[in-house]
DNA sequence: CTGTATCCTCAGAGATACTG
DNA sequence: CAGTATCTCTGAGGATACAG
C-alpha cells in the first residue's frame, strides 16, 4: 500500500509537446464524438435549445449520449441547464459566457472544413 | 450473404449536422490521440523528421503508436516516407503539399489554445 | 534504428428498458 | 419529454518481444 511507483503521467508532462499543454486540452475537449456537434448545433440554434430539439437536429445520437454529452459540458461550465418557468415547465441548455468563447475555435474549424472540402475529399480514403 | 439490411450509416448522412460533412471529417482526423501531436511536432521540426527524433520529442508515445500514426497519415497522403540515400540509409517523414495545408487549421487551434490558456484552466476539472 | 506481430485492457459508444 | 440505469461490445491505445 502506498507503493512508490513512478508517476505514470510524468513522461507526458515534459518537453515542448506535453500531453496536458493548453492546446492539447482543447483538442481533447473536441475529440469526443458528439461534443463538437452538440456545441455547433447549439450555436447555430442561437445558443440555447431544448434537449428534444437538439436530438432531432443531430440524427444518429442516442438519448444516452445526448444526456451524457450535455452533462459533461455542463460540468465543465460550458453550458448551463435552465428550467423554464412555463406551464408545463420546460428545460433548455444554454451556452455560458465561457462556452461562447469555445465556439470561436470550433467555428474556425467548421469554416475551414467547409471552405476546404476539396482538400478533405483529396485524402486517400481507406 | 448479401443480406439486405438497413445501411447503418444512413441516419448520419441526413440533416445539416451530417456525420460525414467536411468539418466533421476534419475533426475526426484530429481526434486521434497522437495525430495532432505528430503533425504539430513535424511542423515545428521544419516539415521533415526522422522517426527516432520524432519519438524523442513526443514523450509518452510508444513505438507502436508512432508507427501506426505515421502509417495512417501516410495512407491519407498527408505525409510521405522518404528513404535517404546516405550511408547508412536513413528514413524520414515529410509533410506533403497536401499535408502542409492541414497544418493551417491545426496551428490555428494550437495558437488559440496557447493564447487562451486561462479559459482552459477555467474549465471545471472533474 | 526502423518496423512488425501479438496480446491485453479499458473507456467510449451504443442498445434497451425503466422512472418521473 | 427529460433523464436514469444496465448491459454489451468494439476498437483505440498500450506493453512487450521479435526481426530486418
Amino acid at each position: 500500500m502506498t507503493e512508490t511507483r513512478p508517476d505514470p503521467l510524468k513522461p507526458y508532462r515534459k518537453g515542448p509537446f506535453a500531453e496536458d499543454c493548453a492546446p492539447r486540452r482543447l483538442l481533447r475537449l473536441f475529440s469526443g464524438k458528439w461534443v463538437t456537434m452538440v456545441l455547433h448545433a447549439l450555436h447555430l440554434m442561437g445558443g440555447a435549445a431544448r434537449p428534444g430539439s437538439l436530438q432531432r437536429n443531430l440524427p444518429g445520437i442516442s438519448k444516452k449520449m445526448m444526456t451524457q454529452t450535455l452533462r459533461e459540458l455542463q460540468d465543465l461550465g460550458i453550458i448551463e441547464r435552465v428550467v423554464l418557468q412555463t406551464m408545463p415547465p420546460a428545460v433548455e441548455y444554454r451556452l455560458t459566457a465561457l462556452g461562447q468563447r469555445f465556439i470561436e475555435p470550433l467555428e474556425m474549424l467548421y469554416c475551414w472544413g467547409e471552405e476546404n472540402r476539396a482538400l478533405l475529399d483529396q485524402l486517400t480514403e481507406n
